[in-house]
DNA sequence: CAGAATCCGTAACGATACTG
DNA sequence: CAGTATCGTTACGGATTCTG
């Protein structure tokens, strides 16, 4: 416990990272975690990411399947990830219109890293709300101890 | 692309993970992927997790290492990552007194998943930007050709 | 069908001042 | 030192309407 880290793996790499970090100009663009990690924290980015990865889809066929999206939303956030050539649109010129959105190569290349993210998230949620089960309690006890519950 | 497809190999559990998701109430709570995933986008907090890799820190040692947060932002991310069990508080009943926030091993073991996106995100940083330079350039030439600059 | 444009409520975040 | 409380702003995102 107080020899040489065991490191599982990441923790190395995360604790340079946090160094390039902190030696870097705080301005957004020049920095990967910045620019990029809060753009895949956009609120539906990731998973229409994973809505793409079996095939192409259509604009309405994402709708319908992110039943809570609204289309302004869907649009936004196809733009985004269009913009940063993480998937591709193509419109075929049919009358009515029919736009396809695809993965990228780009894109592709971050299912592996998304994958982990979402199997960790997966393997952890129980434990995530028992936690959060744990932190409520603990919250009563403290305002119910001496005074009354509030909020 | 007509037959077994490659599946670089996040591909198929990315595509499985979407179908449960599909498959899913769409309330918040119950999915991995809203649940988790949307905490993790919020705006600090993987920062913080990063900050908190090579030992535990005091308040006010975050509060400097990060140097463009909030005091409020700063409480509300440490206490969204107490909450879900991701790093623990500890209080030293000094005066004046002082806090320190140290990874739990729910959070140790988020390090893997998250040093891999951290990669993917340096790694791409470049290409990144190279496309939205280009689609910022296709955008100005679309408006451009038949009309003026806008924006 | 695939959006663009408009309107609007909410929630996130920052700045400041105050407290144990 | 480590917060809490309050205020103000902004930016995100939903609902609706209009268009090629």
């Amino acid at each position: 416990m107080k020899e040489t880290k065991p490191s599982p793996a990441g923790d190395l790499r995360v604790a340079e990272s946090f160094r390039r970090w902190v030696a870097m100009p705080v301005d957004q663009a020049s920095c990967p975690v910045r620019d990029v990690l809060d753009r895949l924290g956009e609120k539906w980015v990731t998973l229409l990411v994973m809505a793409l990865v079996e095939r192409p889809r259509r604009f309405s066929e994402l709708f319908r399947l992110v039943p809570d999206i609204s289309k302004r939303s869907l649009t936004q956030a196809l733009r985004s990830l269009e913009q940063d050539g993480i998937v591709t649109r193509h419109v075929f010129p049919t009358t009515p219109p029919a736009v396809e959105y695809r993965l990228a190569p780009l894109g592709a290349t971050m299912l592996e890293p998304l994958a982990a993210m979402i199997a960790w998230a997966e393997d952890n949620h129980g434990r995530i709300r028992a936690a959060r089960r744990r932190y409520a309690a603990a919250e009563a006890k403290r305002s119910g101890a001496s005074g009354s519950a509030s909020s």
